[in-house]
RNA sequence: CGGGGAGUAGCUCAGCCUGGCAGAGCACCACGUUUGGGACGUGGGGGCCGGAGGUUCAAAUCCUCUCUCCCCGACCA
């Protein structure tokens, strides 16, 4: 994992997005120093997702489980275990995912017959048993979730952001015909961009992959691309138009209605704690990270100012339940802080962990019945009075969300450029990043020489592409209809 | 997998060149004074110096081998 030498005492490195080493050690840092996890040196590339982090995520899980569950789909889970014939059932499938599987040749003190990945991803092992449970159109659509763990060896890991072992979820469906799935995936690919927009603050850009990056497997690719710091894409969700190849490849078919017996038309779409990364980078700061309040494990943090009398501090004490109790009450995840700590150090600890709002509560402001709350983003204080704490903070959470939306859209469009010509793009690329959208032909050498000499790749082919009329290709200068969305990634 | 760097206290590192009691800061424990933006004092606990072999009266330090981790590249949710 990136960055070992980690001072987990005194201040933060800052966190400078044009200096990539900087930058990773920043990221580094304040996850381990805010405990959402620790890497596991004894296995290269894994990490522990400590409570904190893993609050994280059951947060952002149990919104996206709602969203699965309002569309229609039921969560099941699936074996860990594939078996190498599965993996080569469909050619392009294991040819995609063979450089990364982890496989197990021996088990119970004796070399295996077969030997078994850990998943990579379940396409094969849903369709083996969509191929036993589907035999009538009745049957369908079948539309199955599960949330899991997934392994892919990869050479070079990053908090969150590709370790070798991740939590994800993944959706497989099966349909009756190619517009039902194709709609399939267009609706979750709709899914994950309401759900990075409204609750973790990250907008992103819809769109189709092109061949290159297409799914091992898939007819067609579809992302969602959100814009780091460092002007680095970061594909946050998929979602794939499996067609009919693994349906054929597992010989999922049924009857249909006319008697005719047919291929099932299949999807797949997955997101993985990779995005936990991406909002990390994009909302924190010099001073840690800044969660977005949607999910965050803690939303208000209520500090007591000691104080030397003893009425004063009974008085604070209670005046500090007291908040917290109503903040509970009214559904808002909120924590008194009554270690021995100082004050000061307090107020740097939960900035560093990026709980949206922190309630302070000493004998000053009660004096005159107020308690001075402060908005993680801004750092703006104010004073509210006990009575009217509780409506107000809300108000915040609120605010507090919204600016982080606003500043990060901010941020994209400032590093979003047009381009017109191959000279200015190279330019972009080198001197500072960013989302170009430039037109291109259409041809994949295009598409590889620009990577080649410039680091980016053609994220998506956004959603909207259509608006921009036609034009020349940015590097062949042939003529070319949409704008492609370049990028270097993650 | 190729190129570079590093392994010494929980963390960050000094010590190694020139062999001679294993150290500092932070963290941790106790007590006291403190407490509205990362307090201070006193005392304390903590180490197979990555591992193996060698040279030597003596090795963290010199030599050989080995393992691991990190950084930079190619592959990736």
């Amino acid at each position: 994992m990136a960055t070992p030498q980690i001072e987990l005492s005194g201040q933060l490195p800052p966190k400078d997005p044009t200096d990539a080493e900087a930058f990773s050690r920043w990221y580094t840092t304040a996850i381990r120093r805010s405990e959402l996890a620790d890497y596991f040196e004894a296995v290269g590339g894994t990490m522990v997702i400590r409570p904190y982090g893993f609050s994280l995520w059951e947060n952002m899980q149990a919104e996206l489980d709602k969203r699965f569950k309002a569309t229609g789909h039921k969560n099941a889970y699936f074996p860990l275990f594939v078996p190498e014939s599965f993996l080569k059932r469909e050619a392009k499938h294991v040819e995609g995912f063979a450089p990364e599987v982890a496989w197990v040749t021996h088990a119970g003190g004796e070399e295996l017959a077969e030997r078994l990945a850990i998943r990579p991803t379940s396409e094969t092992i849903f369709g083996h048993f969509y191929a036993k449970w589907i035999q009538s159109w009745r049957d369908l659509p079948v539309l199955i979730n599960q949330w899991a763990n997934i392994v892919r060896w990869e050479k070079r890991t990053v908090f969150f952001l590709r370790t070798t072992e991740f939590l994800w979820q993944e959706g497989h469906t099966a349909h009756r015909t190619r517009e039902e799935a194709h709609e399939e995936t267009m609706r979750m690919l709709g899914v994950y961009a309401d759900f990075a927009e409204t609750e973790l603050a990250l907008p992103v850009i819809r769109g189709e992959k092109t061949t290159a990056e297409r799914f091992a497997g898939a007819e067609s690719t579809f992302s969602i691309e959100a814009l780091m710091p460092d002007g680095k894409a970061l594909q946050s969700g998929t979602s794939h138009f499996l067609g009919q190849n693994f349906a054929r490849a597992f010989d999922i078919n049924f009857l249909d209605q006319d008697g005719e017996r047919k291929f099932v038309w299949t999807t797949s779409w997955g997101m993985s704690t990779r995005i936990l990364g991406g909002m990390l980078m994009a909302h924190g700061d010099d001073g840690g990270l800044v969660l977005p309040p949607r999910v965050a494990p803690i939303q208000a943090i209520v500090v007591p100012i000691p104080t030397r009398s003893d009425d004063e501090a009974s008085q604070v004490s209670e005046a500090v339940a007291a908040v917290v109790r109503a903040l509970n009450a009214t559904g808002v995840r909120a924590e008194a802080d009554w270690s021995d700590k100082r004050p000061g150090w307090k107020y740097a600890e939960w900035e560093l962990k990026g709980v949206p709002v922190r309630v302070e509560i000493g004998p000053r402001d009660l004096a005159k019945n107020l308690v001075t709350l402060v908005r993680r983003d801004t750092r703006a204080k104010e004073q509210v009075s006990v009575e009217g704490a509780t409506a107000r903070i809300s108000e915040l959470l609120i605010d507090v969300q919204a600016g982080l939306f606003e500043r990060a859209v901010a941020f994209r469009a400032a590093n979003t450029h047009i381009v017109e010509d191959y000279d200015t793009f190279k330019r972009i690329m080198q001197e500072q990043r960013g989302f170009i959208r430039a037109f291109w032909c259409g041809s994949s050498e295009c598409e590889g020489r620009i990577k080649e000499e410039t680091k980016a790749t053609i994220r998506v082919i956004p959603e909207d592409a259509e608006a921009d009329g036609s034009g020349r290709c940015v590097y062949c200068g042939q003529p070319a209809t949409k704008r492609a969305l370049f990028a270097q990634s993650y």
